[in-house]
DNA sequence: ACGGGACCATACGGTCCCGTATGGAAGGCG
DNA sequence: CGCCTTCCATACGGGACCGTATGGTCCCGT
């Protein structure tokens, strides 16, 4: 996996190896953990997002528009994960978490007055659009839509996904 | 960059690194010679998919079908690439595919009659939903529709595309 | 005060990879 | 035949990283 060396690590916070090793078996051991705090902190921060919203389509268009506007400045680890696939437990929990999102998303289209099927459809597209989209910011930003045209952006979604 | 390293490369083509070496002065050319042979057959392969195809809506939709549905079988690499940016050759020729894409599809959605605007957003939808699209076929395909199902999201996602 | 556990640093061997050095084999050409 | 270019293999040094070994410090209970 990349970008989850132990040795940097330890560098960058001042500490060594030898106690990483100590509170940690293996690099495996680091992973895993890692892996059950991303996923947590991941729902947590879904939840407490949409906690104090209203139902139907403002609290959808919250979510897509934090998702996609805020996205430059706390970007999710999900591309990284799943780019850095292969590795057994990382893809269990990509999996669940890719679920559970878009689970989440169709329920919320269903919400908003949608029938099942459609609804399930457009939770993938949006989220599979909410995915390439954050691999762009990272990857050419500069092919993205920025600033009002982003939020231009998320209208148009908007009013298409809940058409 | 990952999936690029010269010894196992050699390795499985029967090879060594003193025959790489011969042809090649560094990693970084051989880096940039994938790269431009990979951006040029991307093109090739594109223009060859919609050039027997009629104009209008029945081009994008084999265009789309083609991307979502084969996937599969003969992936993309670009996301590879994508994840293993931050190396400015791969970016700037990342950049540039990605901006030819998104201004293709933004020019096939107005030749079905949308406006300009609305056209370029519903381009970076589609492309950012193919990008995500691509890394979960990799990472959990699990999690998408497949068969006919898939044929379903194409056509839900064709008709909300040209609606 | 002292033995032992918690915590951490240094040092080492092993693996995988990059890049270089060097020594051929194979074939055209005088 | 001798020679030179082309193409390739083996061998080496170096760096990044994993995991282990080993010793040192600090603190806590007795």
């Amino acid at each position: 996996m990349a970008g989850l060396a132990i040795e940097p690590l330890a560098k960058s916070l001042g500490t060594t190896k030898g106690s990483f090793y100590w509170h940690f078996r293996d690099r495996e051991e680091l992973i895993s953990a890692a892996l059950e705090r991303w996923e947590n902190e991941e729902t947590d921060a879904v939840i407490a997002m949409l906690g104090p919203l209203a139902g139907g389509r403002s609290r959808l268009r919250e979510l897509i528009t934090a998702i996609f506007v805020t996205h430059g400045e706390v970007p999710d680890r999900s591309i990284g994960l799943a780019a850095a696939a292969g590795h057994p437990a990382v893809e269990e929990v990509l999996e669940r978490v890719t679920r559970r999102r878009i689970d989440y998303l169709a329920e919320e289209l269903v919400a908003a007055g949608l029938g099942e099927g459609e609804a399930r459809h457009r939770a993938v597209l949006a989220y599979t659009s909410y995915l390439g989209y954050s691999t762009l910011v990272r990857s050419t930003p500069g092919a993205l839509p920025r600033g009002e045209q982003a939020a231009a952006f998320v209208d148009s979604m908007m009013r298409l996904l809940t058409s």
